[in-house]
RNA sequence: GGAUGGGUAUGCCUAGCGGCGAGGGCGGCGGACUGUAAAUCCGUUACAAAGAAACACCGCAGGUUCGAGUCCUGCCCCAUCCA
């Protein structure tokens, strides 16, 4: 349930009630793919930092330990040892980052398994019986997600399938939800909005998904190469054709810089790889740009990541030490280094909330990006 | 004093055993990464040049050879061992 509380411009400030607690939008999901944040980061560290949603994968799960398994020791939730909401994501990302290995057909998708080639098949019912199974918060339609570029034709053929494979999937959610051994009976489903930069697609499908009336509805398919003002333009020109009470989520996005962007378009709810993966290959980002910690100007920095900051690096640990750990390959540098990230787009989720409830989102937003950009390393 | 093993590029270490304008690793620097096959990947790290015959002390000096980092001789350093 989405409960608008304010806007500023376009910018929504607002409420979205799961069976796991309420979500204070917009927000930024953090992404354990696995159902763990890479980089030795706990459940019990998301708490410390802020953390509301945390973002699992359908194909993931499915292929290690396996769904079922999950479902035996009592869904996702307990598996993990997290109580607030979790997003899975469908399987349908992994159409398009594991292209080398699978085929699609009407039915579904044949994919040679990245980690031991055995076979696996998931279509629109399979995807949501294996989020069923993990039992998350939120489930995501089993979509395509079209690669950058692609002619016009493949697009409207892939969206076309999108919208029937959106169908099924809502049908096999209502049964599977209705069903005595389902764990979350109250699974929440997103429905996804594709088109690339195709306006036209783009529009027609948000109409065409609006009608199902779902919980959600994503945008996906954007920043996989497209430039970033042709992402913007597409969010603006497609986020007034989705229903304007329900939350709207743009999938994989991305750069503080591109939240900040989004938010001001009208989005609810973001995610992304970036906080976790650059803390793990060095970069920590802060509010004057993002930083290489591998850098040798930081052997004698006694400072921490960013001054002020309360995340838990920050507020024991220095640069200096931080880069020695990374030097040292320990896993303890690449864990700080995740959880300053994380905790800096958490930090940065909290500020536009309240950027929007002030009403002086546009004025923040102009500051942030002024920051960023004076960076050393930005 | 003797024995043995070494000295490879103006950061460090190392491959190399007659065709080397010398390969690799580390360190350094830079870049990439957007619903995670990624604690990863790519580039660069003497000078000069971007050109087919141009110039890098492969510890130093000679020698053998069409050709030597590679073989021979002497010397200088380093390490370990024996006196």
């Amino acid at each position: 349930m989405y409960k608008l509380i304010c806007k500023d411009g376009n910018a929504k400030r607002g409420e979205f009630t799961t069976v796991h607690g309420v979500i204070q939008t917009p927000v930024f999901m953090n992404v354990g793919t696995v159902g763990a944040i890479k980089g030795a980061v706990s459940t019990m560290d998301l708490k410390e930092i802020g953390t509301q949603v945390e973002l699992s994968n359908t194909y993931h799960l499915h292929v290690r330990p396996g769904d079922e398994v999950v479902k035996k020791l009592g869904g996702l939730h307990k598996f993990m040892v997290w109580d607030k909401p979790i997003l899975t994501d469908s399987g349908g990302f992994q159409v398009f980052s594991l292209a080398g290995l699978r085929k699609i057909k009407e039915e579904g998708v044949y994919f040679n398994s990245h980690v031991d080639g055995r076979k696996i098949f998931m279509g629109p019912e399979e995807s949501m019986r294996i989020q069923s199974n993990l039992a998350s918060t939120i489930a995501m339609a089993f979509d395509e997600c079209a690669p950058h570029p692609c002619t016009r034709e493949y697009m409207e053929n892939s969206v076309a399938r999108t919208t029937r494979w959106l169908a099924r999937c809502k049908a096999e959610m209502a049964r599977l939800n209705s069903l005595e051994d389902t764990i979350n009976k109250k699974q929440m489903l997103f429905g996804i909005n594709q088109g690339g930069t195709f306006e036209d697609i783009r529009i027609e499908h948000a109409k065409r998904i609006s009608e199902f009336g779902l919980d959600g509805y994503a945008l996906g398919g954007l920043a996989v190469g497209e430039p970033h003002e042709e992402m913007y333009d597409i969010i603006e020109k497609t986020v007034p054709h989705l229903p304007q009470d329900k939350p709207v989520y743009l999938m994989g996005v991305g750069t503080p810089a591109n939240i900040l962007e989004a938010v001001e378009r009208g989005v609810d709810f973001f995610d992304c790889v970036y906080p976790a993966r650059n803390g793990r290959h060095g970069h920590a980002y802060t509010n004057h740009g993002k930083m290489n910690l591998l850098n040798a100007k930081y052997e004698l920095d006694s400072e921490p990541i960013e001054p002020g900051c309360n995340c838990p690096a920050c507020r024991h640990y220095s640069r200096a030490y931080i880069r020695h750990l990374l030097k040292a390959k320990e896993m303890l540098g690449l864990r700080l280094l995740v959880t300053h990230n994380l905790y800096f787009y958490n930090k940065m989720m909290e500020e536009i909330r309240q950027a929007i409830e002030e009403g002086g989102y546009a004025q923040y937003k102009k500051k942030k990006l002024a920051g960023f950009a004076e960076g050393e390393d930005a």
